[in-house]
DNA sequence: TTAATCCCTAGTCAATTACTAAGAAATCAG
DNA sequence: CTGATTTCTTAGTAATTGACTAGGGATTAA
């Protein structure tokens, strides 16, 4: 039931990007830097986040990543699931449709607990936006130590 | 995010038992059978169950496993988290005490979140007892195909 | 005594995770 | 125009984890 790196750092990297919104294209270098991630690594986590809209590059010299809207239309939520694919405890609740994983899907006593889990979970996140990020780290940011954030490994 | 067949083999398992609940000792083999499980491994999941306190067993000829509290008195919290580990999404939110995953720990943007998605899911599973399931199945049984219970792979 | 059962440990195979590496394409500054 | 900077893409890899299988010892009812 743990996050992976994928999710945590790429929540870092949206989060450096919230923190200079409006100043321009931002390169991976200087948030990896910031964020102390590879930034091969960090390349293959932005490019989702690029093609589901979430942030816009520009190519070249001087080029970089900002976010597509701005911080308070971007949700945790909409993140972690680009980046990790649905925040479900298991693939049953998840099902689109047609495909069934569960044989006797008309009523299953552990599903309706894992839907349970997965209702509070995407309540959570979908209710967190970048804004509220940037507004807590502003009224806590004498108690922090550096710019960065937690490791959270 | 996903919980491992450890979670959700033993739930299953500990759901039987309590569908079973007062009729004196059930062997593995036949829970097994009726989950569409392997003996070898359930046995593997059983044993931490033991150690916690939520089931007993008989050894020997004609002797299984049964619950050692009444299904009331178990929450699916309390057996997820037996097999799974903490339900958190993160290291981090579960330190305990001393050792600190966090360098600055003081405050953390992200760390807040996780613990935000740690507190509602153990809000969920402390909430829901095995009796909890037992009256769900009993109410919805017309509408299940077989005894067992849904996969949820 | 034998069969059934719990109990324990070791091993294995596949998939996933968390990267590293490298090179192509685009673009700005000089 | 050229070169440095940056995005973009794909391939590879090492370590870990997950999901078991296998096998043998201990215990006990019949």
């Amino acid at each position: 039931m743990k996050l992976s790196t994928r999710g945590r750092y790429g929540l870092k990297a949206m989060f450096d990007l919230a923190l200079n919104f409006g100043e321009g294209p931002i390169s991976l270098t200087s948030i990896a830097e910031r964020q102390a991630i590879s930034v091969n690594y960090l390349e293959q986590l932005i490019s989702p986040l690029r093609k589901a809209n979430l942030v816009e590059s520009v190519r070249g010299a001087q080029g970089g990543y900002m976010l597509a809207k701005s911080p308070e239309n971007i949700t945790v939520g909409v993140i972690l699931t680009t980046l990790e694919g649905p925040l479900a405890p298991t693939d049953c609740v998840v099902v689109d449709g047609d495909d069934e994983v569960c044989d006797h899907s008309s009523y299953c006593v552990t599903k309706v607990i894992y839907e349970k889990i997965y209702e509070s979970i995407t309540s959570v996140v979908n209710s967190i936006t970048l804004q509220h990020m940037i507004d807590d780290y502003h009224s806590n940011q004498e108690s922090m130590i550096i710019t960065s954030i937690c490791e959270c490994k």
